[in-house]
DNA sequence: TTTGACATCCAAATCGATTTGGAGAAGGGT
DNA sequence: ACCCTTCTCCAAATCGATTTGGATGTCAAA
C-alpha cells in the first residue's frame, strides 16, 4: 500500500504521506500531532498510514522549526584523551537507559575545567546542539552552573554547589555516608582515622571531608589528618604512604573514592602492614573491582542507577518548562562491608618496619 | 560595530550579517565557504565581520540543507544501564580529542547485541542523526557490519570481522601479542599455559586465542586449556578456579583482558597459591588499576590513543567519500612487564592444597 | 433566507543555511 | 561600435516539518 521509501529512495517525508492520502501536509502533521481540528476518521486514516509506512518525522527539519534537538549534552570535566575514570562511565550508563527510552540522544564531550570548558557549553547552547545539559562532578564555585543559570538553559547537576540561586540537582549524601563510615571505624575501636581525599574544590570531596570531621567531632575523637589529590590509584598510593610515614600513624584510612582506596591498600602492603588488620581502609563508589582487591574493599555504594533515573526525569521536566528551584534531591548511599576494615590490630603497636618516605614529595598535593 | 546578537536576542544569523554588510546572504555564504566568485576585498570584509561578531552557522539549518549532521555515532554493545567496562571509556576517550578538534559531536548510545541493536543503527541512519558510525568490539559474524555495508553508510570498525566484503577497520594485532606473551611464558620455563578468554564470538577473543595456540604450537608445547566467558572480574575468578581445580594445573594463565586477570589473580590467591610465583598471569589492556593489583599485573598495552586517532581520521575521510576498502590498519600492542609472571616455582610441585571447586558451575561458560 | 457557530481542512510563511541559475558591469579583441 | 569573456554579485528555490491565519461547508437558530 504505502512503501517505506518514496520515489527518490530517501526516507518517507510528510509530503509523501500527504500525497498518498490525498491530504495536505498541514492536515497530516496536525493529525499526527494530536490537534483537535482533525476529523476522527481522518486522523485514524493518517495514523494507520503512518504506522504502516513506518513514517518518522525528520528530526533535523523538526529541530530547525521548533528549536528543539532531541539531544542532551554531557561534558565530562576531564582531559579529552583520557577521561578514563570508571566513575564517569558508570554515570553515563546510569542515565543511558532512561534517555534511550525517551528517544533522547546523548551527546558526550570532554573538556578540562577552565576557560575552554565554558566555551564548550557555550557552543552546545548557542549552536542549539542540545535541549538540556547534565553537569557532572560539581565544584565548590562552579562557573558552569553560573553560566547555565545566566543563560536560563535547562540543566541538572550531579552534585551540589555553593551558591544562593537555586538550581536543579541530584546528589548523594556523601557527608552522611562518611560520618557513618567514621562511626563504624570508631566502633571497631579506631581512634586515629585519616582521610585520603580528592581536592577540596570538588564538592563531593568537600562533603565527604565534612562528614568525616563531623563524625570525629561527635564521637569526641581528635581531628584526623587529611591529604588530598586527584582521585587516581597513584595518588592514593602516594598520599597513604605519606600518612603512614608520619609519627602518629593512622590505624584507619577513609578514602574519598575506590581508586584512591586501591592505591591506599597497595601502599599499606608496601609498608609491610596488613591492610584490614593493621590499617583499615574504606572506599567509595563500589566499582566492579572493589570485590577483587586484596583484601576485598569495604566501600560505600551510591545509588547511581537511581540518581541517573532521577537526573533524566528531572531534566525532561525542565526542558518542558518546569522550574529548576523545585528539584533538589539527596539520595542515600549505603556501606558495603567487605574485608578491608575491622578492629585495630592492637591498641599499642610499636610502629615497626615503617619505611622512610621519600623526602621530596611529602607535601599535601593539590593538583589542578 | 557588529553585535554578537541580533535584535531578537538570538544568535547571529547569516541574514543579520548580510544586512550589516549590505550584501546578499548568498554572497556572504559563498564568501565564507570559499567560493571563487567573490571579490577578494569583499571576502576580506565578510571574514572580518564574521570573526568580529563571532558568527557561527546554525548547524541544524545547515544540516537540513546539506544532509550532514556534524555528528558521529557510537553504539556500545552493552546493556544500557551498565556499560561499565573501563575499556569502552578508554576507547571513547581515545577518540574524543580528535573529534573535538574536528568539531564533530559524539553521540553515544548503548544497545545490547541482538535485534534491538540493529534498530538503533537503523534509527541513527534513517533519521540522519549522524554522518558516520564507529563500531566497537566486533564479533565474528557481525550483523552490524553487514547492515552498515548494505546501507552504504560510512563506518569504521574497531576490530576485524569474518567477511569477504572489504570495509574500513582499525585493529590491534592481538594474535601477535598473545603469541609473544606465550613465548615469554615459555621462556620462563612454563609448559602448561592456559587461557582465560572472552567468548569466542568476540573477534578480539578469537584472535587472542589464535595467537596463544599458534605460540604453543610453534614452541612445540602441547595444547593448553581454555575457558571463556564475558570479560568481568567475577568470571575471571570463576574460570581460573576451575582451571586450578583440574588435575594438571597450569603454571601460567593468559587472560584476554585485565578484568579477567584481576579475577584470576584473586582466584590464585584464594587457592593458597602465589600469583606470579606458583602461577603466572598476563593480562591485556593495561587499565589504570593494573599497576595496583597484587602483584602488579604484567599486561599488554594496546596503542589505544593511536587507534582512536586513526579511527577518527579514517571516518572523516570516509564521510568525505573515500573508499572503505582502502583502509585496513593493524597496530601493534606491546607487553608491559610487571610482577605477575616469572619462572614457575618448581618443575615438580605437588598439587597441594587445591580446594575442590563447586560441582555445579564447572562447565565452560559461554554467556550470550 | 440570513446569520452564526462549529467542524474540517489547507495555502503559505517560517526556521537558517546552501545552491542553482542567472544578471549586470567591466574590459578585451576585432 | 559590437560581441565575448570574465568578474561579481544576488533572487529565489530548496531541505522537511510546524504553525499561522484563514477558507469552505454544514447545520441550527433567528
Amino acid at each position: 500500500m504505502f512503501g517505506t521509501k518514496n520515489d527518490r529512495g530517501t526516507p518517507l517525508r510528510l509530503s509523501d504521506l500527504a500525497k498518498a492520502l490525498n491530504l495536505s501536509v498541514t492536515t497530516v502533521s496536525r493529525a499526527l500531532a494530536g490537534y483537535p481540528d482533525v476529523a476522527p476518521a481522518t486522523r485514524a486514516r493518517v495514523e494507520k498510514a503512518a504506522r504502516r509506512s513506518g513514517y518518522k518525522p525528520n528530526p533535523v527539519a523538526r529541530s530547525l522549526r521548533t528549536g528543539r534537538t532531541g539531544a542532551v549534552g554531557v561534558v565530562l570535566p576531564t582531559d579529552p584523551g583520557r577521561f578514563d575514570d570508571p566513575f564517569f562511565l558508570q554515570f553515563l550508563a546510569a542515565m543511558g537507559r532512561k534517555f534511550a527510552a525517551a528517544e533522547i540522544d546523548l551527546l558526550v564531550t570532554a573538556a578540562r575545567p577552565g576557560e575552554e570548558e565554558i566555551k564548550v557549553y557555550r557552543r552546545l547552547i548557542d549552536h542549539r546542539r542540545v535541549d538540556g545539559i547534565v553537569v557532572a562532578r560539581t565544584r565548590r564555585h562552579d562557573p558552569r552552573i553560573e553560566f547555565l543559570q545566566s543563560r536560563g538553559f535547562p540543566f541538572v547537576a550531579h552534585g551540589r554547589v555553593e551558591t544562593r540561586k537555586p538550581y536543579a540537582y541530584v546528589d548523594v549524601d556523601g557527608a552522611a555516608a562518611f560520618e557513618a563510615a567514621t562511626r563504624r571505624l570508631a566502633a571497631f575501636g579506631h581512634r586515629n582515622i585519616a582521610l585520603v581525599n580528592a581536592p577540596d574544590s570538588y564538592m563531593f570531596a568537600h562533603f565527604r571531608a565534612e562528614g568525616w570531621r563531623r563524625g570525629l567531632e561527635r564521637l569526641g575523637l581528635p581531628p584526623g589528618r587529611m591529604r588530598a589529590a586527584e582521585p587516581t590509584e597513584e595518588n592514593g598510593h602516594r598520599l597513604t604512604r605519606e600518612l603512614l610515614g608520619a609519627p602518629d600513624r593512622p590505624t584507619a584510612i577513609l578514602c574519598a573514592t575506590d581508586r584512591l582506596a586501591v592505591g591506599a591498600l597497595h601502599a599499606i602492603a608496601a609498608a609491610k602492614l596488613r591492610p584490614g588488620r593493621d590499617v583499615s581502609v574504606i572506599g567509595y563508589d563500589d566499582l566492579p573491582m572493589a570485590s577483587y582487591t586484596d583484601p576485598p574493599l569495604t566501600t560505600i555504594r551510591q545509588p547511581l542507577a537511581e540518581a541517573g533515573d532521577r537526573t533524566v526525569a528531572i531534566l525532561i521536566e525542565l526542558m518542558a518548562g518546569a522550574d529548576p528551584a523545585a528539584y533538589a534531591e539527596l539520595l542515600e548511599a549505603r556501606l558495603v562491608a567487605r574485608a578491608s576494615d575491622g578492629p585495630p590490630a592492637s591498641s599499642v603497636v610499636a610502629p615497626t618496619q615503617i619505611p622512610k618516605t621519600g623526602g621530596t614529595d611529602n607535601e599535601a598535593a593539590e593538583s589542578r
